[in-house]
RNA sequence: GGAAGAGUGGCAGAGUGGUUGAAUGCACUGGUCUUGAAAACCAGCAAGGAUGCAAGUCCUUCCAGGGUUCGAAUCCCUGCUCUUCCGCCA
């Protein structure tokens, strides 16, 4: 969301920040539905002025014994004025907060204008890829030789982009999300945090999932829930049976979970920056994504990631950025994966991003390097949009926090990455990351079943 | 899932229809005193918004939504959350 005020005053430099991402101006609209709405409200306020003073007056008059009467009937014919211009506030409000919660973030300057993922810029590089002398395998040729990834069964219960793992791929997926969690936590400083995966609807919004990525999200509901709706629409009774909601949203990554926890909150400035991780599945319905990396792990509708998260006071969010960015590149240097440090052109930028760095890790059978991490910086327009605020020691006033994320790392991307690149043409196993060992129990090398 | 109780400012906690945006205590901020600190004393201390050059004025908010009323923290309805007990369950 935004800061209005800054928009009234300098309208152009938003529109022209928007232009960027390829965006009609959009402040004639939003000054617009601002301008009626703060008529509306003045207007209401008055009369609502004028209620409560004369209000008090009766109770004045009433508390002296006298006779209220002439007074009385005055005020109650305000009561229909007041009515009606409330509703009509409320839709003029309601009208302004749909237009603003559907555009985008502003970018950072630095951010190089280009339409698509093809003008994204490359930062830096870490890692070469190995020369091959044999035709590279895919990881779902890798996996099923090894008779331990299963996509038709998966396919059987849940339908496509869903997998079984077994026995060492299995073990070794878990096994990246412990060093991914313990390294973040004992190395980079991290707050490992166990959060729900079910969230509301106000949950979703304050990330930004919602209103715009409805159709990616899967929501949940409950028969409580439909029963009620239906004897809502047979009784029409008020609407207050509307705030009767079970019905939950599985998060598409624990960002949402993550960076809510400080929703409506005030915090102390000399507390920040937080720094939060979590390992948990993530959801998505990958709608816009028919056809689409259908083969294999790449995108699922399930998949598990250890993601971090910082709050920071918001003339620190810069400075947390890159050193986010550094924990996600930490992980892939101790993997030793070949990988390279891309910033996000203006079109290719995410709704909620000021700034995006991507980690994109070397993937031997596509000789191209894949995004395997994405750290952003959102400035305040999450907090904006959750109302996260904090105040320095002895300030008054409040400001918004800045919330980042970040993957430290997408765990099946990462196991794709392992399996391709530590894959052993000799048998059709995958030797094990030094870095991983001690969590598979000294396994050295995963090999074929039988 | 059933029963009972409760949700008020950073925290604790008064307040059951009329100058209550809210007593009091703690915490916090400034000051007096002190070599310094503590104590004591004095003062200040919610958030969001409208309007205005400003000083200020006004509006909203006592879990949320709806209702009654000239007027709601206070009365009614619905929901949510928490506590205790019972049931069920990993």
């Amino acid at each position: 969301m935004f800061d209005l005020r800054a928009i009234r005053q300098t309208p152009e430099e938003f529109d022209a920040n928007w232009a960027r991402r390829g965006l009609s101006p959009q402040t004639p609209e939003i000054l617009a539905l601002d301008e009626t709405k703060r008529a509306l409200q003045t207007e209401l306020q008055e009369l609502l002025a004028e209620r409560n003073e004369k209000s008090k007056e009766i109770g004045k008059i009433k508390s002296q014994g006298g006779d209220a009467e002439a007074i009385m009937a005055e005020v109650a014919s305000l009561k229909d004025k007041i009515a009606s211009l409330e509703e009509k506030q409320k839709e003029a409000e309601e009208a302004l907060k749909t237009k603003l919660s559907g555009i985008p973030n502003q970018l950072a300057e630095d951010v190089p204008d280009g339409p698509d993922e093809d003008h994204n810029v490359e930062v830096r590089r870490h890692g070469e890829p190995k020369a091959l002398n044999s035709e590279p395998k895919d990881h779902v040729d890798i996996g099923e030789g090894l008779d331990m990834m299963d996509f038709a069964t998966a396919a059987k219960m849940s339908g496509s982009r869903f997998v079984l793992l077994h026995s060492g791929l299995a073990r070794m997926e878990r096994a990246l999300a412990q060093f991914f969690l313990d390294t973040h936590t004992s190395e980079h400083g991290l707050t490992e945090v166990s959060a729900p995966l079910l969230v509301n609807t106000k949950t979703m919004f304050g990330t930004g999932q919602l209103p715009k990525f409805r159709d990616d999200q899967f929501k949940t509901f409950s028969t409580d829930y439909l029963v009620d709706k239906e004897l809502l629409e047979e009784s029409g009774l008020s609407k207050g049976l509307m705030t009767y909601n079970r019905d939950l949203w599985l998060i598409p990554t624990s960002e949402v979970s993550l960076t809510n926890i400080v929703a409506e909150e005030i915090i102390d400035e000399e507390t920040l920056p937080r720094r939060y991780t979590a390992f948990t599945p993530c959801f998505r319905k990958e709608a816009g994504s028919a056809g689409k990396d259908t083969r294999g792990m790449i995108r699922m509708h399930q998949f598990y990631k250890v993601e971090m998260v910082s709050v920071t006071a918001p003339d620190k969010s810069e400075e947390e950025h890159e050193r986010m960015t550094g924990c996600a590149e930490n992980l892939l240097k101790k993997l030793e994966l070949p990988f390279r440090t891309i910033v996000l052109c203006s079109g290719d930028s995410g709704f909620t991003v000021r700034k995006t760095y991507d980690l994109e890790v070397w993937i031997p059978s596509q000789e191209t390097y894949r995004e395997i991490s994405s750290c952003s910086n959102c400035w305040d327009f999450q907090a904006r949009r959750m109302n996260a605020r904090c105040r320095a020691k002895g300030e008054k006033d409040t400001k918004f926090v800045h919330t980042l994320n970040g993957s430290g790392l997408a765990v099946g991307r990462a196991l794709v990455a392992v399996m391709e690149n530590y894959y052993d043409p000799a048998d059709g196993g995958v030797f094990v990351p030094d870095v991983l060992k001690p969590y598979m129990g000294g396994m050295e090398k995963i090999t074929p079943k039988g």
